[in-house]
Order: structure tokens, then sequence, then C-alpha cells
DNA sequence: ACTCGCAATGGTAGCGCTACCATCCGCGCT
DNA sequence: AGCGCGGATGGTAGCGCTACCATTGCGAGT
């Protein structure tokens, strides 16, 4: 029994109402067909790929898809060619802007390229992780972009011998999982010691979140400041405050009051994050210390607020934008199946000078 | 010819490599099933439901499934049982903190029930808004939740057209699309109106963004401060600064200079955002006037950093996290196939007062 | 005139999974 | 002994689409 003896009712309710399965009901590829003229075959190709078929049966397609109000099953499309068109973004958690833009940049340069993307928060429970793994592979999506995430040795395993290309972001491992794109956050730390060197800074301090990657910047940073011979730091002795993540406000007000009850000569304070600084400055404020002069206070991430804050933020700034659309295009690259020239790029790093250091 | 005809290889490349077809040549089910030693809808229900098949058999797939890194495809199973286990969200851009904790919320219910949150930004465009809603209801998502979205009349159409569950959040619309978790914009404006009156502040003042909600909030809080008598409030007078899009620390600062110079008496200033009402604070004391005591300030969202501010934020609390999670309840029950009790859900909001009014 | 090539279209056979029905087996009942 | 019944399992036939190959028709090349 085909389609075609059934009634001419577009849909496929009549068809399966008559006998056996189940089905949407909703408008098919057959019936747009049936109702162009062509075949089934032909009209996916009218869609797919336009310049393979006579504009005259174009035309005629894309009026029976207008007519008919048909949406390709994407489901469908993906199973018959092994192409999703999906790109799985993994991160910890969206909530801390920190990862925003990089996401809002992905969803946008894949949308463009027709990807969709599919959200997976990790949160911090590695068991959690693996089920998402599970549930994002099974949809097999073109890519898997990993935004500050620390994979259990066994994801790593899963992911590589699931076949998707995978670009790692916010971090500079030495050993990707396949590609990535990044920026050294030792680098980035050891940087501000010296930029707050150069400014005279000596009695240097540290707000910092527990995370791994801010864990770097504090190395880099701590190392930096001993080379350079600044107080207490050759000994590893940097006075600093950890805060639980997320990092807010709240929890630089504190740092930099904790930190003050123990040293309270000291001249500059790194911050792991925008937040932290703000806290530390609204803090500083609330205790009469000019920031900016008698204490110098760096950010990290520059996000919108920070050129607003009074004074004015230095913080490092990241281009999570470009994280984004390098990701998006790589990703791209690789489902279209092209070779990528460059699996690791270095997305680097500035510090952006404003009023606070 | 049979899968069974070839050899034993796990893995269909083998049978693809004879003649024929693509395929992805991972594990499939088949090759689960085989190494169970029962049939592949045994393996399926095994999987699927396991209190369906002998406890026995279920040990063996379990191990099988183990033993041969077997991951579902999602894809295909979802095209079979017209089940996608993914849903949708829409939102105008995730940058913007406003919706992050909805979102957060939102993917958190779903993964918990086993599913997935697909992510989509309109943007403000609206030819992108469609071409997205394409690109969404082509995966047949079990639901589509709809996140400070104006939707365009045709899209709306095409949202009923495809019979997906609707869940519109964040806003009270009288004429909801099919579901609604929100509150009243225009009942928070007014309430904060009364809230200020309360307080005896006479001289009110407005600094927002420009967006539909936001114009809601304004009308709700000018009608409320004209019926209370406020200044200037009775002809629809109110002192109003508004800010593009989006509302930032910056413009909360430029805003309060802007309406100083008009009108310097003012007591009271709401502000369409936290972020906004924060540069308010922080003009505020750049030009050394005491927040809380000669000026009022109120915030709208509760964001984290509003209790940590000096003076610490009054503001309207939106419970972002309940709405996700709601409307998570909402799509996972109607995809159960259950009826939901209530098809609109007001969540309300409250006010939490602080020292900055 | 006859091949060759190419563009346009169509038929068929799956992609990997699950709904539907059939079968089988063992159990308690009449 | 024969019956029905429910639990466990299996076979088959699609879900809606596209890869692969075949076919057709027509103009250019020899």
């Amino acid at each position: 029994m085909t389609r075609e003896s059934t009634t001419a009712k577009i849909g496929n309710t009549a068809y399966h109402g008559r006998r056996g399965r189940r089905g949407t009901g909703s408008v098919i590829l057959a019936d747009v067909a049936k109702l162009a003229g062509v075949a089934a075959i032909t009209a996916s190709r009218a869609l797919n790929s336009p310049d393979r078929v006579s504009p005259d049966t174009l035309k005629r397609v894309r009026a029976a898809v207008a007519r008919s109000g048909y949406v390709p099953n994407l489901m469908a499309g993906g199973l018959a060619s092994s192409k999703s068109r999906l790109v799985a973004a993994l991160v910890p958690t969206i909530s801390g802007p920190v990862f925003l833009e990089t996401i809002q940049a992905l969803t946008e340069a894949l949308e463009d390229s027709g990807y969709q993307l599919m959200l997976g928060q990790s949160g911090y429970i590695e068991s959690r992780e693996d089920a998402l793994l599970d549930a994002i592979i099974g949809r097999r999506p073109d890519g898997i972009v990993l935004t500050g995430i620390m994979h259990s040795a066994a994801g790593r395993r899963r992911l590589l011998a699931s076949g998707i290309p995978v670009v790692e972001t916010w971090d500079l491992t030495p050993t990707p999982i396949d590609m990535l794109v990044g920026f050294s956050h030792e680098r980035a730390g050891a940087a501000v010691a010296e930029f707050l060197h150069a400014c005279g800074r000596r009695k240097l301090a540290i707000v910092t979140g527990d995370d791994h990657r801010a864990g770097l910047r504090r190395k880099g940073f701590v190392e930096a400041a001993a080379r350079l011979g600044s107080r207490g730091a050759r000994n590893r002795e940097m006075p600093t405050c950890f805060t639980p993540a997320p990092t807010t406000l709240g929890s630089g007000r504190i740092g930099l009051a904790t930190l003050l009850r123990q040293h309270p000569d000291l001249d500059a304070v790194f911050c792991s994050s925008d937040a932290l600084a703000l806290g530390v400055i609204i803090e500083a404020h609330a205790r009469r210390i000019a920031v900016g002069k008698r204490l110098a206070v760096v950010g990290f991430g520059d996000l919108g607020f920070a050129r607003d804050t009074h004074p004015a933020l230095t913080t490092v700034r990241i281009d999570g934008t470009a994280i984004g659309q390098l990701a998006a295009r790589l990703i791209v690259t690789r489902a279209a199946g092209g070779a990528v020239a460059q699996r690791i790029i270095d997305i680097g790093f500035s510090i952006v000078e404003r009023a606070s250091a």
C-alpha cells in the first residue's frame, strides 16, 4: 500500500487512520512533492540544493511549501544524512556572566551557518557530566564546544570515541582532546603582576575564586611577583583571600576586609573576576580608601560595567566573542569536511588600563 | 541480506564497507542485542522500560552496553517514537542577566527529567525570529519556552499550527498561545510607586530601558503615582530618562545625571533594572548625594549584587528560578500526555526592602 | 549518424530506532 | 486434559528523510 493509494488529503493522518502506525499527522515532504507534481527526492533537492533543480521546479516546490506550511523534519533528515546541524555547548553553569559572551557569539555564529545550539550545564557534579555527555552524544551533534569544563578522563575517552569534533575553550591545555581556542591563564596572571610592579606597587594581594583557571592565574601572578621581588612573594607568601564560587560583589567586600585585617599596608589587589573587584572597590569606598591612589585594584574579565565603576576598573580583557566565533568556525569547517589549519588557537588577552590601578 | 550474515564485528562498518550506504560506523542497538543474545527490540526495552524485561535479560543488556560503549541514537529514537526529548528555549539574548536564572533553572529541571535544552536567540530582528522558528519546529521539540519574546503574528500561527506545547514566560498576556508563567509588570510598577509613596517620597522619577515589559512597569508606576498624587505625575509628567538596550551601569549614571539637570529636587528613582540602579547609586556617590536618605533608589530584578551595593539596593524580586522550574514542569507534564491544571500561572513579585529606599 | 557528456529527475533502499502485533511459555483454573 | 491469562520475547513494518544509482532527454563533439 502506498501513500498514493490513499486520499489526496494533505498530511498523513488519513493514511495512518486507515491502518497501522503512529505518525505526527503533519505535512511531510511527500505531500509537498505531490502538490508540486514532482517526486519526493526532487522536492528534497529543491530545498537542500536549489541549484541542482530547474528554476521551474524550484518555483513550484517553493510554492507548495508555502501553501502547505511544510516544515522539514530535521530528525529524519539528520538520521538519513548523519548530519544533525546541531552543535552542543557544555558549560559548568551559565550564571556567572563570564562565559555568556562566548555562548552568545557561538549561538549567533552557528545560526548564521544554519546550525542550532544545544546547551548543557554540567554543574560541578561529575556524575552529571557523564549523563549529560550521553544525552549529547546521543543526538549526534556535528560538534561539541567545551567551555570552562574540567572533564573526567572517562569523559575525554567517550568524546574521543564518538568521533565528534570537539573544541575546548577558555583555556590552553597542552593536550587538547581535539581543537582548542583559549589563552594562557598563567601568563595573564604574570602580566598583571608585571603591570602592577611597573606601577610601583610592591605590596600585592589576591582575592580569588577557587576554580582551576583562577588558580592558574594566581600561580602566574605569584611567580611573576616573586621574580620581580615584591613584598612577601619570594616565598609564595602572597596575601590571598579565597572566596567560594560563584564570585560576587559581596565576596569582594569581605575579601578586602579580610586582607586588610592581616595586611593593613597592602597597596594592590588582583581579583579573579570583575565582580570581586567591584566589591573590593565598594568596600574601599566604605572605608575611605582611595582606589587608584592608595590602593590599586585589578579585575578580570572586562565585563560591561568595568568602564563605569568609580573609579573605572583596570582589568584583564578576554575577547569572549572572538572565542565563540572562532569555535563556531572551527566546527563548521570540520563539519563541512574541511581540515582546520590550526588546531590550537591562542586568542591572548590584554590589560585594559583605567583609573583603578 | 541481513546484518547477521556479515562478520560478527561490532559496529556496522563491515556491513557498509561491503556494499551500499553510509552509516556512522558506530555501535548500534543491533550490536548490543547480538552481544546480549537477544533481539534488538528486547534490548530497546531493556534500556527504555527496564521493568518490562526479566532481571536476567536486563543485566545482560546492560553489560553489553557497557562493553560496547553503545550510545543510543536519539535522532532515530525520536523519529520512530515522535518524542524528541528536546525542549527549545527562545530568548532575545542571553547576555543581560535577567533571564539567566530562568534559563539555568529550566535547563536543570529539564535535565532531571531527561530532557535537553536547545537554545535560540532571536536577537531583535523579526526575520531572524522566523528562520529560527523553522529550525526549532523542524526538530520537533516536545516543548517550546518563550522568554521575553515579542513574537510576530506569523510566528504565533506557526507555533499554534505545529501543535507543540508552548510556555510563554516573564509576562502575563491575556491571550497566551498556550501556557504561561509570569507576572504583571504593570502591577509591579504600581507596587513600587505605592511603596515609595508610603516612604514619604513625592518627587518621583524613572530611569528605564525601552523594551516592552519595562514600558509596562513604567505605565503601572506612573498611573499609581498619579492616583496617589505625587508631584507632576497627575498629567503623566513623570520625569523619565530612557536608556538604550541593554541597560548598563553606565546608562544608570548618565540617567541620574540627566534627570538631575532637569529636576534637581527629585527624591526617588525607579530603575528598570538593577544594573541601572547600581549606576544611579554610583553616580549619586560621585555627587555626594546620600542614597537612601536624600535620594531613594529602587531597582528591578534582585540580581546577586543587589544585597551588596552600598547602600544595599531596594529592588523588585522576581523568582526567575521558579519561572524556569514551573515552565519545565508544564512541558514535561504535557509531553507525558497529562493535562495541566492551570494554563496561566501568576508567579507574582515582591519588593525587597533594603537601605537604598 | 552515432556516441558521449551532462543536466534533470526518479526509484529504491536504507539511516537506527520503536509501535504494533504475534508468539511462546508456564501457571492456575475449571 | 483443556482453557485462558499474563509476562517475556520476537518479527515486521514503518517514522520522514536522503545517499546511491539508474534513467531520460538533449545538445555538442567526432
